[in-house]
DNA sequence: CGATAGCTTGAGTCTTATCAACGTATGTGG
DNA sequence: CCACATACGTTGATAAGACTCAAGCTATCG
């Protein structure tokens, strides 16, 4: 998918902290760089990559934000994620060699592109990076099991006050405002993901910015009250404080 | 958590298939045999480790059945996954080194230890058994997302299906009846784990049972029209044909 | 300027949770 | 061995939360 071959350092790039170098020596880092492609710009609504597409590269995201999606035989859409700055995209596809998901950029963004044999091969060679990776998959299923808790358990005004929460805490990591954010995706994303009507994600903005717990002009969002919306949320996101 | 330090043997176990040992030559078996302890049995109730346990070990189950769980600071329990002969209980722990979730046995089980610091240090040697542990951790993603979407998007009924199908298909690959069998979990259990009311897994069970979907006695389930479950679930379950 | 996608709000309905009562199985102590 | 406690399960009645349907609004883009 990308189409460019610049190589990239790792070692100047600003998110690199959030992303697979956190855990890795200068010189191991430098053997990093020199597997990593980064791809060319990927505009809004354009993919990265489609379901049945080979699996080869792992994405970093460097700029900008996708969603990824599954798109059942009849025609259902279920968006399975979104994904940020410093996040890895297609560790789904390693079981199977396959992607199973469609994954769509949200706004004009890049990726760079981690070729898994590589990557694999060098995980062989660099017990950090061996150990990285493995902690980076495990806590994507960590994520994924918090996600099924907040699916099973709570009700439509909690769902939302921790998606939000959950969104503030990585703007927050990666530098930007954690109380003022753009969506960069739909309410139908967003209700999709969260298992909740189109109707009441865009009821939920509106009770909560009446209750004056965020304020909402269309895409933007800026928490006002975040205690409150921790409370709401379950008192499950301490690293907020 | 287990006592005995007995030796054990991959190569003689009748559920390697669905192990680690399936991608591995019989070379490379023989080392992990060396790494790998029989714990002693676990009795109903008792639990492989719980919140707060330091990471050491991921457990394969050999016999029996464990449900994992994590408990609020209200007192909450969230029933995060089941697990049966062959399935790696632990992967979650992984990327902070502490165990997040209690892990109680369901029937009187056994597991295999797997230390996981020689895991990951024999893994660096043995690129079918890296490349074993990313697919196994891949597949774990995967279907902790379909979890997501079968939460996010389907009804109680689509769930109790999908929930049953899942189990059939389990028991079914490590050589038990697809269409009769017992359940471990109590319905509360499962109404936890699926996001209902017990009363609602109770009247669901019943009404299967009225269509003639399936038969139920007390913990004993009986499918006795798979297609019609199959329907219900929605076609994603396709490796029951 | 019109078409389209995205968003908001209201009204009515339906699914599922909650509350309640009762039934069943298991195990314990007197 | 029986009485009792406890955990688990079933079924009915009721209520609430969220969905669906419907209508209209706003912004964007060709």
């Amino acid at each position: 998918m990308q189409s460019s071959k610049n190589k990239v350092s790792c070692e100047t790039c600003t998110i690199s902290q959030l992303c697979i170098p956190s855990a890795l020596s200068e010189n191991e880092v430098t053997r990093l760089d020199g597997i990593i492609n980064r791809g060319a710009p990927i505009h809004k609504g354009k993919f990265l990559n489609q379901a049945g597409d080979e699996f080869k590269h792992l994405y970093a995201v460097s700029t900008g934000s996708f969603k990824s999606y599954t798109l059942s035989e009849d025609g259902i859409i279920n968006i399975t994620g979104f994904y940020f700055p410093g996040e890895l995209i297609g560790l789904n596809a390693i079981s199977t060699g396959i992607h199973k998901t469609f994954v769509k950029a949200l706004e004009t963004s890049a990726v760079c592109a981690l070729p898994y044999d590589q990557m694999d091969e060098l995980s062989g060679d660099l017990p950090s990076l061996r150990k990285q990776l493995m902690r980076i998959m495990s806590k994507e299923i960590v994520e994924e099991q918090e996600l099924h808790i907040l699916l099973s358990r709570k009700n439509a005004a909690e769902r939302m006050a921790a998606f939000l929460l959950s969104l503030s805490l990585r703007f927050k990591k990666r530098g930007f405002s954690a109380t003022t954010f753009n969506l960069t995706m739909t309410r139908g994303d967003i209700g999709n993901y969260l298992g909740l009507a189109i109707e009441t994600v865009s009821r939920l903005f509106s009770q909560f910015q009446k209750n004056e717990i965020i304020t909402v002009s269309d895409k933007l969002i800026e928490i006002v009250d975040l205690p409150a919306l921790l409370k709401l949320a379950g008192a499950a996101c301490d690293e907020h404080i």
